[in-house]
RNA sequence: GCCUCCAUUGUCUAGAGGCCUAGGACGCCGCCCUCUCAAGGCGGAAACAUGGGUUCGAAUCCCAUUGGGGGUGCCA
């Protein structure tokens, strides 16, 4: 059996699309179940459409997200180069071979008359086909042309009768009638080869076994195999992706916001949480399981439990998932991560970061909702006073008036300010006042924060603001209060 | 328009003729825990697009309808 070699054939146009990391991903997930080899191919035919610095993202993203290609452009590989304009001079002598065999043919046609001709027939709300024109210049007339010149494209010769069929692993037998099959360009009048042509010479040429890739080429699938016919050639695996969608009606894309792999990481997403996520949008594993680890997805994967049906990218099932992930951080690394997102709204503030990350870890889903979640702690929201009522707590602003004053001698008198002294001392002093430990510690906890709901209790508060600036609050809500 | 693919709760999905009075997860609702919010625990509401077949029996097979996706480029 031949080992398995599958590639990701991104075009360097800008940042890595999330729809992308997934075929990336099961691409790798399938080239390393099967032992096989994970390649990376840059598709740069389309010189209008390069992006500087482009190739640097892709390597990035697919190196942060812990997909290794064994061959590639900067690793090189006995297949190389793997960069398509490098390999420019390569696929003219092939489409001139499909010419001699009959299977391809010169086109002089100009872009500008197609063009006309393709929206004359739109207009008539009719399909423009090419009418394979150029197929009927004598040999003669052909040579003459290029000898004169003449720029030229390469087509494909398609058989207008019959059916072409083949069977995709998600989607099964696929049928189309070749009466819709279009001649299409194979080299362009620049020289360089139509993304149509270089990935199938290129897949061959690699030696790819398993081509996995989104399912808008399910239907220009039948002329490839044409192609690899034509040459001999043994057609490939083919495995056809469905989109990942941002609702029923559109897929995920830039205009929707941020389908961009470094929008996620920006925001606080964990590459974990988003490969484990994007793993399951259109794959499961047949069982229950939906935490994996890069090493246990390529366990479990399996091309046969691909959904053939599209799946929408649902953010907030993402963010649980992403909270569950950092709920499992070690502390150190998460307070790593957190300490930039609390400088944004403690920096320079004497605040304990280790304790402030306890209290944040279980209440993080992504790192870039936690600035307005701790911002009270930087400074006291005015709120209204009403919040000082709670019926279940049995607090109102009356009890706020009558225990608040009792508390500032209390905290005024613990000695080192911790927050089990804190505790301590005011757990005892609440009987003594007559007093439900809530009528205490709902209007100590409003007072000190201004807002009804805090990442942690009273007393982690008061402990984190310290001794002056708790003391500070307290008088800040009394004067409100009218006392 | 033409070609083609798809169709289970709001979402991701399990389901490959009887195991389904349809399972899991997110979200939602309720309860517990609790000084709030989270986290955690427990429970609940929520789906086989429609219509025809086939079959003793259909979420599962076939056809049509409807809805949606994709293709229809010298883009990839």
């Amino acid at each position: 059996m031949t080992q398995v070699r599958t590639r990701f054939a991104p075009s360097p146009t800008g940042f890595m699309h999330l729809g992308g990391v997934r075929t990336a991903l099961y691409n790798y997930l399938f080239a390393k179940k099967m032992g096989g080899k994970f390649i990376l191919r840059i598709e740069d035919t389309d010189q209008e459409r390069f992006v500087e610095g482009a190739t640097e993202v892709i390597y990035d993203t697919l190196k942060a997200c812990g997909m290794n290609w064994d061959e590639g452009p900067d690793v090189g590989g006995d297949y190389g180069p793997y960069v398509q304009s490098e390999r420019k001079s390569l696929y003219l002598p092939y489409a001139q071979e499909l010419v001699k065999k009959g299977a391809a043919y010169y086109c002089f046609c100009t872009k500008e008359e197609l063009d006309e001709r393709r929206s004359a027939a739109e207009a008539r709300g009719e399909v423009f086909k090419y009418d394979k024109h150029c197929l009927r210049l004598s040999q003669e007339e052909i040579q003459r042309k290029l000898d004169a010149g003449v720029p030229y494209v390469i087509r494909l010769n398609c058989p207008t009768e019959g059916e072409s069929s083949y069977d995709d692993v998600v989607f099964g037998h696929i049928a189309f009638p070749n009466s819709d099959l279009d001649d299409m360009v194979l080299i362009k009048q620049d020289g360089m080869p139509t993304y149509n042509f270089a990935n199938v010479i290129d897949d061959h040429l690699m030696g790819i076994t398993h081509v996995m890739r989104g399912m808008e080429y399910l239907s220009s699938t039948p002329k490839y195999n044409l192609l690899y016919n034509a040459f001999g050639w043994e057609i490939p695996q083919y495995i056809h992706l469905t989109t990942v969608m941002r609702d029923a009606q559109h897929k995920l894309s830039k205009r929707d916001g941020d389908a961009y792999y470094s929008d996620f990481i920006s925001k606080g997403y964990l590459t974990e949480a988003l490969i484990n996520y994007l793993a399951l949008v259109g794959w499961n594993p047949g069982t229950d399981q939906e935490f994996f680890t890069m090493d246990e997805l390529i366990d479990a994967f399996d091309i046969h439990r691909l959904n053939n049906s599209p799946g929408i990218f649902d953010v907030t099932k993402l963010d649980w998932m992403n909270s569950q992930y950092v709920a499992r951080m070690d502390a150190d690394k998460y307070l790593e991560m957190a300490k930039p997102w609390f400088d944004r709204e403690l920096a320079g503030k004497n605040i304990d970061y280790r304790r402030l990350a306890e209290l944040m870890q279980s209440r993080t889903d992504i790192f870039s909702r936690i600035p307005e979640k701790i911002r009270f702690l930087a400074e006291l929201p005015d709120y209204d006073t009403a919040i000082f009522f709670n019926k279940k707590q049995k607090s109102d602003e009356s009890v706020a008036r009558e225990v608040l004053p009792l508390l500032l001698p209390v905290l005024e008198g613990i000695g080192e300010w911790t927050e089990q002294n804190i505790h301590d001392t005011v757990m005892v002093a609440i009987p003594t006042w007559g007093k439900k430990n809530g009528q205490v510690l709902w209007p100590m906890r409003i007072a000190i924060s201004g807002q009804e709901s805090t990442p942690g209790g009273a007393f982690e508060i008061a402990y984190l603001l310290g001794r002056e600036e708790t003391l500070r609050r307290i008088g800040v809500a009394l004067e409100k209060l009218g006392r």
